[in-house]
RNA sequence: GGGGAGGUUCCCGAGUGGUCAAAGGGAACAGACUGUAAAUCUGUCGGCCAAGCCUUCGGAGGUUCGAAUCCUCCCCUCCCCA
C-alpha cells in the first residue's frame, strides 16, 4: 500500500509536462521494480555538442532529467560527438560543418558547467558515444543498418516531409537514429527523454534493445520550446534563444518581448508553479483583474533567478522598468574610447567605430527615422559631426547606449 | 547511363534582355501607441561623407550599348526511366 503511494507521487512528478509516454504500463513497471530492487533506473538523455549554449529550449529536457535524479534516478547526459564529428545536415539546406575534437571537447564543458546549474553534479553521468562509436567497425555498422528498413526510415516525419518536397536526404541520416538507438542498447537504458520531434529516433532505440535482447527502454517526450518570435523552435542559429548564460537583463528583456500569448506556453513548459496556479493566472488576465504585464514580469523573474538569483531577478526587473516605462538610463553604460581621426568625426562613422551599429548606411537609416540621440538631443541632422572635447552618450532605439570617450 | 526540373539578397519565394539593389511574405530594426523589448499601425531592411558611385542573383567565361534574365563549360540538388 505505502509502495502504491509511493509510486502514484512518483508517476506524477514525472509525468507532467510531458507529452508522451511509451508506455506508461512499462514505466509504472519498471518503477515498481527499480524500488524493490533498489537499483536506480538508467535515465538517458542525448545532446549535440555542435551548439556549446544551452537555452531554455533545452532546458525543458533538462528539468525532466533533475525531476528523475530527484527521484533518485540515475541521470545520464550523452553527449553525441560521435555524430557531431561526422557533422548532420539534417534540417535545412546548409550544410554543418564537422567539428574537431578538440572543439566538441570544449562544447561538451561548457554544457557540463550550465547543466550542473540544473543537475546535481555527483548524479549526473556524463557519457560520450564516440566511447563505443569510434571502435565500431565499418562491417558492424553496416550490420548494424541491415536491422532497419528504407520504408521504415521514410515514416520518420522529417524524411518524409523531406523527401515528398524533394529535398535531399544523404545516406549517413538514416544512420544517425540508428546510432542513436545503438547508444541506448550499449547504455541499457531504461528510459530515454527527447522532444517530440525525436520520437521516432527513440522509438528505434526501444527496437534495436529489443533485437539486442534488452528490455526495451521507456520513452518520453516533451513538448519543442518556440523561440523568442513563436515561430520557429527555439535556436541559436534561428537566433530566436535565450540561453541560460546570458545576463539577467538580456534574460529578462528577452521574455518581456514574448508575445502574451507565447508566454502563457512558456509558463507551462518551464515555471515550476503549479497548474492550478497558472490556471488562476490565465483567469485573472481574462477577466482583467491581472495585467499580462506583470504575469510576464514574474516569468522573468522567476527564469532569471533560476540561472543567476533572486537579487539579480529584482535587479534587472527595476533596470527594465527604469529603461522602457521611465526612459531613463540604464545603470552600466558600455563606454568606448575612440581616437577622432579629425578635429571633428562624423556621427554615422563614430558609431560603426564604436561596434554598436554595422554600416554607415544603418546609421544614416536610423537618424532617418529619428531613433538616434546624443547627450539625450534626438539627431535631426544626418551630418551631425561632434568634435574630441567631450565625453558623448549616444542612445540608439529604445535599448543601445554608448557612452563615447575620445582619447 | 537516358530524359526532365531547379540553384535569387538572413529565411521562404517572385522575376526570363533595359523601367532590378531585384515583387510578396517571414524574421530583424526603427517610429507611433502602450502600466511590456506584448498586440496593433507605419516605415526601413547590400555598401559607400551618398540626388552620385560600387558590389550582389551557384562558379568561370562569352554575346550585347546593356544580363539575375541569352550562349558555353563546370559545381550542386530534386524527379522520372534504366
Amino acid at each position: 500500500m505505502e509502495l502504491a503511494m509511493d509510486l502514484n507521487e512518483q508517476l506524477t512528478i514525472v509525468k507532467r509536462g510531458t507529452v508522451e509516454i511509451i508506455s506508461e504500463e512499462e514505466l509504472i513497471e519498471k518503477l515498481k521494480k527499480s524500488s524493490s530492487a533498489g537499483i536506480p533506473l538508467k535515465v538517458k538523455a542525448g545532446f549535440d555538442p555542435t551548439a556549446p549554449d544551452i537555452h531554455l529550449g533545452h532546458t525543458v529536457l533538462i528539468q525532466k532529467m533533475r525531476h528523475f535524479q530527484d527521484l533518485g534516478h540515475e541521470v545520464i547526459f550523452l553527449v553525441g560527438d560521435f555524430t557531431a564529428m561526422i557533422g548532420d545536415p539534417s534540417g535545412r539546406s546548409e550544410i554543418r560543418r564537422p567539428l574537431s575534437k578538440d572543439e566538441i571537447l570544449v562544447n561538451a564543458r561548457t554544457y557540463r558547467d550550465q547543466i550542473y546549474k540544473m543537475l546535481d553534479p555527483d548524479k549526473t553521468k556524463i557519457v560520450f558515444n564516440s566511447t563505443w562509436m569510434d571502435k565500431m567497425s565499418a562491417s558492424s555498422l553496416i550490420e548494424l543498418s541491415s536491422r532497419y528498413t528504407v520504408a521504415r526510415m521514410l515514416e520518420r516525419d522529417d524524411f518524409d516531409k523531406r523527401y515528398s518536397n524533394q529535398q535531399p536526404i544523404s545516406i549517413h541520416e538514416f544512420l544517425y537514429p540508428l546510432i542513436q538507438g545503438y547508444d541506448s542498447v550499449m547504455l541499457k537504458a531504461d528510459i530515454e527523454l527527447g522532444g517530440t520531434d525525436q520520437k521516432f529516433n527513440l522509438l528505434v532505440g526501444r527496437e534495436l534493445q529489443r533485437d539486442y535482447g534488452q528490455e526495451p527502454q521507456v520513452i518520453i517526450t516533451v513538448p519543442i520550446l518556440e523561440g523568442t518570435n513563436g515561430i520557429q523552435k527555439m535556436s541559436k542559429s534561428l537566433g530566436n534563444y535565450i540561453g541560460i548564460d546570458e545576463s539577467p537583463g538580456e534574460i529578462f528583456g528577452k521574455i518581456m518581448s514574448l508575445s502574451d500569448e507565447l508566454m502563457m506556453k512558456y509558463y507551462e513548459l518551464l515555471s515550476d508553479i503549479t497548474l492550478n496556479k497558472l490556471a488562476d493566472l490565465k483567469n485573472g488576465i481574462k477577466d482583467g483583474s491581472l495585467h499580462p504585464m506583470d504575469i510576464k514580469k514574474r516569468l522573468a523573474c522567476e527564469i532569471v533567478e533560476r540561472f543567476h538569483n533572486k537579487e539579480a531577478a529584482n535587479y534587472a526587473q527595476k533596470e527594465f522598468e527604469n529603461v522602457f516605462r521611465d526612459k531613463g538610463l540604464p545603470d552600466k553604460i558600455p563606454e568606448f574610447r575612440l581616437k577622432w581621426d579629425k578635429d571633428k568625426m562624423w556621427l554615422p562613422h563614430i558609431i560603426v567605430a564604436s561596434g554598436m551599429i554595422n554600416s554607415t548606411s544603418e546609421a544614416r537609416r536610423l537618424i532617418r527615422q529619428g531613433a538616434l540621440s546624443v547627450d539625450g538631443d534626438k539627431v535631426i541632422d544626418i551630418n551631425m559631426e561632434l568634435g574630441a572635447n567631450k565625453e558623448y552618450l549616444i542612445k540608439i532605439g529604445k535599448k543601445r547606449f554608448v557612452k563615447i570617450i575620445p582619447e
